[in-house]
DNA sequence: TTCTGATTCAAACAACTGTTTAATTCGTCT
DNA sequence: AGACGAATTAAACAGTTGTTTGAATCAGAA
């Protein structure tokens, strides 16, 4: 029982993981069985014996995927225990930014749930549910304390997106490569997450300051 | 000659109407010949008639809608002619806020040229010449003028990133629509254009003030 | 009307998709 | 060795895709 994956668990974790890198690069439409199955050095028929269907190994894949990003939030989280609202925020758009312009394995798994958002498939509601969620409510913690507001309210939303769509375009893609600029520099790792940092502080306490002056905040 | 146009450009005139509006809602690969020649209300060889093959028809849909929006933007442009920079940065921002949250075709010519840069075909060049390449310049004077850098300076070039991502982010995707917020009220167009106009003049503020001190200019 | 060229149509085509089948190979236990 | 079940294989399947074909239809000129 416990040995008879001698043969068997190898080619299904081959399949797994050319599956998990050809999905991160260009999503679920666009990969065929056969493609998966040629990277994995397996017969055609491979993904339906182990996975039942392309669909149950794209599931298979995603949950993988999102157990992973998921643990590597906890550890966002844990890294700013303890630390005032502003250090909390630094930690997490620090360690957000490292997965995510990283090259490797870990900034493919990210990469999976931010397509599951451009692309939904079914496993959106999972994705979501998993890992946004608990990572927006965190967030929206911190920036309601720093726009001393809170959290559900709509100003703190808007922040909330307004970071998270920062973190997300950094990650170079056409757009930056053709825009004449030197990309490479602009979108250093390090200098990207100071940048959003500093950007994103300075945007919440313009808020602050207009919540000081009541008269302001219909401009806002 | 001139009146061979009764029936002729009548069926082409709807399945370029029927294809822009699939093409910005799916996407080229999600649409079919079939689906557009449905909606169109022809035949299905009517696409490889009119435009030899499907590739055909979108770039002739992609280039009519570079068109429109190149004139948008050059509209965007004049609306801030003379005034000063900040009042050129919210100009910009309204305008281009309006024509891509309000309802209605001018929204879809947007969506396709960021569909371009999401999930590109062998237009992307085009776009990105036609469209994007001047938009980011124009952006780029502004912004280097706000933050008193070069246009070509590094820091410039992560500030319009930033500007940019927070316009795309908040068009309504599956993201918010299930983040347990109230989504219309938080992508109101006319709030999300103010958010994202007080959030970024306070982030360019943010980098005048760390370069009047040079001390803490390492940290940004 | 008759002719001509452009347009439309139903039908079929070839290529590709995910999936299934039935035979074969492999590892393991008796 | 022999037997059994799991795993692999080549081949075929059914459905969809973009595209082509050849006849039918239409509008306008001679």
């Amino acid at each position: 029982m416990t040995t008879r994956g001698g043969r068997d668990r190898r080619t299904r974790k081959r399949l797994l993981d050319a599956a998990t890198r050809l999905f991160a690069e260009r999503g679920l439409k666009y990969v065929t069985v056969r493609a998966i199955c040629r990277a994995a050095r397996a017969n055609v028929a491979a993904v339906n014996y182990h996975f039942g269907d392309k669909m149950g190994l794209y599931r298979e894949v995603l949950e993988d995927a999102a157990s992973v990003v998921t643990k590597m939030t906890a550890e966002a989280i844990a890294a700013g225990e303890g630390l005032p609202a502003e250090e909390r925020f630094r930690a997490y758009v620090r360690i957000n930014c490292q997965h995510i312009f990283r090259a490797g394995p870990k900034n493919r798994l990210q990469q999976l749930m931010h397509r599951e958002l451009q692309e939904p498939t079914e496993m959106l509601d999972t994705i979501i549910e998993r890992v946004w969620k608990p990572r927006f409510e965190y967030l929206g913690g911190i920036v309601g304390e720093l726009l001393g507001l809170p959290p559900d309210d709509d100003r703190v939303g808007r922040a909330l997106l307004s970071v998270h769509a920062q973190i997300v375009m950094f990650k170079p893609s056409p757009v930056q490569l053709r825009m004449g600029r030197n990309v490479e520099r602009i979108v250093d790792p390090a200098d990207v997450a100071e940048h959003i940092i500093a950007f994103s502080l300075a945007g919440f306490e313009a808020y602050r300051a207009a919540a000081a002056v009541p008269a302001a905040a219909g401009r806002l």
